[in-house]
DNA sequence: CAAAATTTGTACGTATGTATG
DNA sequence: CCATACATACGTACAAATTTT
């Protein structure tokens, strides 16, 4: 996936869309954790203020969670196995 | 006002929490404009991205709405006479 | 138990883009 | 065209929580 920076969708918006996919297709399951800061700033090629920004918008839609010292999790909204 | 930076609550909260009481108590009435950025940079000693984390916070509440170009206004739950 | 590594949280500063007046 | 104001992006630093060594 790469971000298209010519375009009028701002990148955080396109890596916000690009993990939403993911998990609606299944690629990373409820309960799951999502690669982190580190991680996805090696692989978007974007500042970690633009994907705490992407972050964010899929936390306010009830997506994921975050946890500080842990990571980002797909929220489940069935409880799972644990 | 002033900014507490050695105890617990980060200052952002703490300028959220300021500006939701001028709100609440009606110093700044609904359909008027806070500060801006700048001047509330002036007033608190934060940055601006600190600012916009407070600002963030009640927009989240549904307290302000932000319109580029104009400013940062309070949300008039009836309309006001425009 | 202690230290280091990992990961998110917060804060600061700067630059550029976009919309409004 | 210019000034004002919010939006987005980048980079850096340190704090706090968790996990690993």
């Amino acid at each position: 996936m790469t971000i298209d920076r010519e375009g009028p969708v701002p990148p955080y918006r396109q890596i916000a869309a690009a993990l939403r996919e993911r998990i609606a297709d299944g690629t990373i399951p409820p309960g799951r954790r999502i690669p982190s800061l580190v991680e996805l700033e090696a692989e978007f090629g974007a500042a970690r203020d633009t994907l705490r920004k992407a972050v964010q918008l899929l936390k306010d839609e009830g997506l994921v969670e975050t946890v500080q010292g842990m990571g980002i999790f797909v929220v489940s909204d069935r409880p799972q196995n644990d």
